[in-house]
Parts: structure tokens; C-alpha cells; sequence
DNA sequence: TCTGGGGTCCTAGGACCC
DNA sequence: TCTGGGGTCCTAGGACCC
């Protein structure tokens, strides 16, 4: 029999800026999208104020000016070397772990006394608070997604829980799925729930209960899987070490709108040159490349395009895939739209190694390797943009707003926290 | 005026093959 | 009036996740 447990951290976002930010704590605090355009993360604060998920920033405006919320622009780079930091505490209590996201964390606790579960998780919780400022809550349960299920009953009833829920008798546990709506259940959105309302599942345990095969022909494997796990039946095993990825997709709206040709091209030549730096973090080469515009999808004459652009050879030489998206992008171009957003996608990977280029490859692929690497030192070691093809602007006019922007306190040593003693 | 970004998996249907 | 069967591969679109 198996264990899997799940850590989450608590509105890990808002979390991220309030342990470097001590005015923050007692307020209620939101994250914004790029473009300080809409809510990402909520804290307890903001939730109680009705503030949705996705919900546009200016609609919360007012509650900003009244100073109710305070907003923050997101910081990746903050977040992302937090993230790190949890996970480096969980490896020193557990050697099987699967990162799902950003903030939360698979565990395997097979093997591990019923008896002693919770008291583990209780100080792997507090070691996160302690070392890192983080809060997290952990389920755990005999499946992944009974894992998940435990670890939302662990935030929905937290005073109760201190945060920890621990089911590994099914009798308890299915007590917890009569109560928990199925949409709560990991992989069941609003689409699915919605369906399976037809059939009068409306509760995790309905669905557990629920007859396979028909599940199967109504909706796909996967919502069988799901089925199964409820009953306790492992159908999702922990998957260590990242799986090479399928797609690199670099997309942003502007902050302001574009209509001209000239400053879309750099646009997409930017984000062409950011997708490629994380082709190469992957070890991987792209045969395909894909260029899309758009106009706002609020607007009442929309128009989006998509273009296509097989690559002669497999790569990952950012002067290739500049030049691929530039000439994708003078297909779909169409003057007479104000448009609101831009993206690279990237798909068909090769390993590079072990991949042997065509015999009519062009020569001068042969500087590529060391270029690239050099490029990609110095940016790494001196600061992203500190080398930057022609193609790409410094300071373009239509680059993000990010009014709210908290200081990258650990990554930069200019920005490092300061301490007064007086 | 202002509405995120980056992923995965599954399925249906078309093209193509013998 | 009649019009194979079975297989693979690829793509677009849908649904989901955080």
C-alpha cells in the first residue's frame, strides 16, 4: 500500500512578498498578472473582501485607493528562488518527492507509520515556517488525488486542522468525500462537473462509487483514473526529475497597444530570443515554430492569427528562430488592428544529443553551440539583457507595466534587504 | 481607458498506406 | 446500383492544471 502526500503552500504569492515585507502582514495583499492586469493570488485578507481570482485590476482599484489591499506587481524571479528554498526543506525530510508547480510538492511517505504521519508533517510544516517564512498545508492520503482532496480539506477547515490532514482509513476517508462537492477534485473542472451533474454525481464519493466503464465512454480515461484514486486504487504514481518538456511558449500582452508593423517584429523577437534561452535550458532542439497576434479579445473586431514556420533544421540558435518568427509574422500581419498581445510557441523537439545534423546542414550552424552558451553565461552570471540581439529593443514602449514591483531581494545583490540598527 | 502566462493530456477526424 | 478493412500518424480543439 502506498502513501503520497501533498504540501501546498498557503496564497504562495502574496506569501513570497510578505516575508520580505513585514508592513505587509497584517494587510490584506493581492498579486497582479503581467501589466498589473488582473488578480493571480489572493491572500485571507482579499479573499474576505470578495476579491475573485483573474478579477481585472481596475475593478479593485477603488479598494486600493481606500488603501483596503494593497497590490503587488508579480516578481518571478522572488518567487521562483522561494519555491526552491521549500523544496530544499522537504528534501531533507523526505528522498521521494515530485515538484508539481511552484508551490506545491508531491511526497512519498510510504513505508511510514499510520501512528506517526501527522506528527511528520506537523514539523516539516514548521520547519518550512521557520527556516524559509513559508505557511503550507499538507494532505495526505493513498493517492495522489486523494493526497490533493485532504490537503483542500486541510485549508478549508485550517483552524480546525492546524493545516495537516491525515486519512489513510478509508472509512474516514470516505466520510470526507460525501462532504467535498466534486469539483474539488483534482482534474474535475467546470466543464466535467457540469456533465457529471447529469448524472447525479455531485459529490466526490458519487463519483468514487460511480460505475467505471460508463465513466470511461462518457468522458475519457482519465476521469476513470480519477474514480479509481478516490477508492484508493493508485492509477497516478509519483514521477521524480522533470520530464523533458513538449512545448516552450513565450507570450505576453503589451502594456500598451501596437499597430504597426516595426514594433511587433521586435516584439516577437523578443520573445523568440526569451523561448530560446529556455529551448537550451532544456537540452533540446525545435523543428517547428509557431508566431501568433491578437488583437484584445474584448475588442468587437477581434482579429488573431497564427503562422507556422517549419525550421529547414532542428535548433535552438536564437538567430534562427528571430528570423523564423519575424517572417511568420509578415504573413499575418494586417494593418488596421490595434493589437493587444504576442507569443512564440515552440513544439517537435529533438534530444540534442545524439542528434546528427543533415549532411546539407549549413556551415555556419557550426558556431552556434559556443555562441549561444557564451551568451547564455553572461546573461545568467551579469543579468538577463546584459547581451541582446540587434532585433530585440532595450526599453521598448510597449514592455510590461509593473507598477507594484517588489524588489528582487534574493537575487540581486543591489536589492538586498537592509537592516537598521540604531 | 484597463481583463495573465505556461503547461499537459485526450479525442475525433483527416490523410495516407497496404 | 454498386463503393474493403485495418492500421498509423498528424493536427486542431477541448479540457484541465497552477
Amino acid at each position: 500500500m502506498k502513501t503520497f502526500g501533498l504540501i501546498d503552500c498557503n496564497s504562495f504569492y502574496v506569501s513570497c512578498e510578505k516575508i520580505f515585507n513585514p508592513y505587509l502582514k497584517d494587510k490584506a495583499c493581492v498579486v497582479l498578472s503581467n501589466n498589473d492586469g488582473a488578480v493571480v493570488a489572493r491572500d485571507a485578507g482579499s479573499k474576505a473582501l470578495k476579491i475573485k481570482m483573474g478579477q481585472p485590476f481596475f475593478e479593485i482599484k477603488d479598494l486600493v485607493d481606500r488603501g483596503l489591499v494593497i497590490p503587488c506587481s508579480s516578481n518571478y524571479a522572488l518567487y521562483q528562488d522561494i519555491s526552491n528554498r521549500v523544496v530544499k526543506v522537504i528534501q531533507s525530510f523526505v528522498p521521494f518527492y515530485e515538484i508539481y508547480s511552484i508551490d506545491e510538492c508531491f511526497v512519498d511517505l510510504t513505508g511510514i507509520k499510520e501512528s506517526e504521519l501527522e506528527s511528520l508533517c506537523k514539523e516539516i510544516q514548521k520547519k518550512i515556517l521557520k527556516d524559509v517564512g513559508m505557511p503550507v498545508g499538507i494532505g495526505v492520503g493513498r493517492t495522489k488525488t486523494l493526497a490533493k482532496l485532504n490537503n483542500w480539506a486541510s485549508k478549508n477547515w485550517k483552524d480546525k486542522t492546524g493545516g495537516v490532514v491525515v486519512l489513510i482509513d478509508m472509512e474516514r476517508q470516505n466520510k470526507l468525500l460525501t462532504f467535498a462537492e466534486v469539483n474539488e477534485i483534482w482534474g474535475i473542472g467546470n466543464r466535467t462537473t457540469e456533465k457529471l451533474k447529469h448524472l447525479k454525481i455531485t459529490k466526490a464519493k458519487h463519483l468514487a462509487d460511480f460505475d467505471k466503464q460508463t465513466l470511461r465512454k462518457h468522458f475519457n480515461v482519465n476521469i476513470e483514473r480519477t474514480a479509481r484514486e478516490l477508492q484508493g486504487t493508485v492509477c497516478f504514481s509519483l514521477s521524480e526529475g522533470p520530464e523533458p518538456k513538449k512545448n516552450i511558449a513565450s507570450t505576453r500582452m503589451f502594456g500598451e497597444r501596437i499597430k504597426e508593423l516595426e514594433p511587433l517584429r521586435q516584439a516577437v523577437a523578443t520573445y523568440a530570443a526569451r523561448a530560446a534561452v529556455k529551448l537550451r535550458r532544456e537540452g533540446q532542439l525545435t523543428s517547428c515554430l509557431q508566431v501568433f497576434i491578437q488583437t484584445s479579445r474584448f475588442d468587437s473586431l477581434p482579429y488573431s492569427r497564427t503562422a507556422l514556420v517549419p525550421l529547414e533544421a532542428p535548433t535552438d540558435d536564437t538567430r534562427e528562430l528571430i528570423a523564423a518568427a519575424q517572417a511568420g509574422l509578415t504573413g499575418i500581419y494586417r494593418q488596421g488592428f490595434a493589437y493587444a498581445k504576442a507569443g512564440i510557441l515552440l513544439s517537435q523537439f529533438i534530444d540534442k544529443k545524439g542528434y546528427v545534423p543533415d549532411l546539407f546542414a549549413k556551415p555556419e550552424r557550426r558556431n552556434t553551440d559556443k555562441l549561444m552558451s557564451l551568451i547564455d553565461y553572461v546573461n545568467r552570471t551579469q543579468g538577463t539583457g546584459t547581451i541582446r540581439f540587434a532585433a530585440e529593443p532595450e526599453n521598448a514602449g510597449w514592455g510590461m507595466k509593473r507598477e507594484f514591483l517588489s524588489p528582487a531581494y534574493t537575487t540581486k545583490w543591489s536589492d538586498l534587504l537592509k537592516v537598521r540598527t540604531t
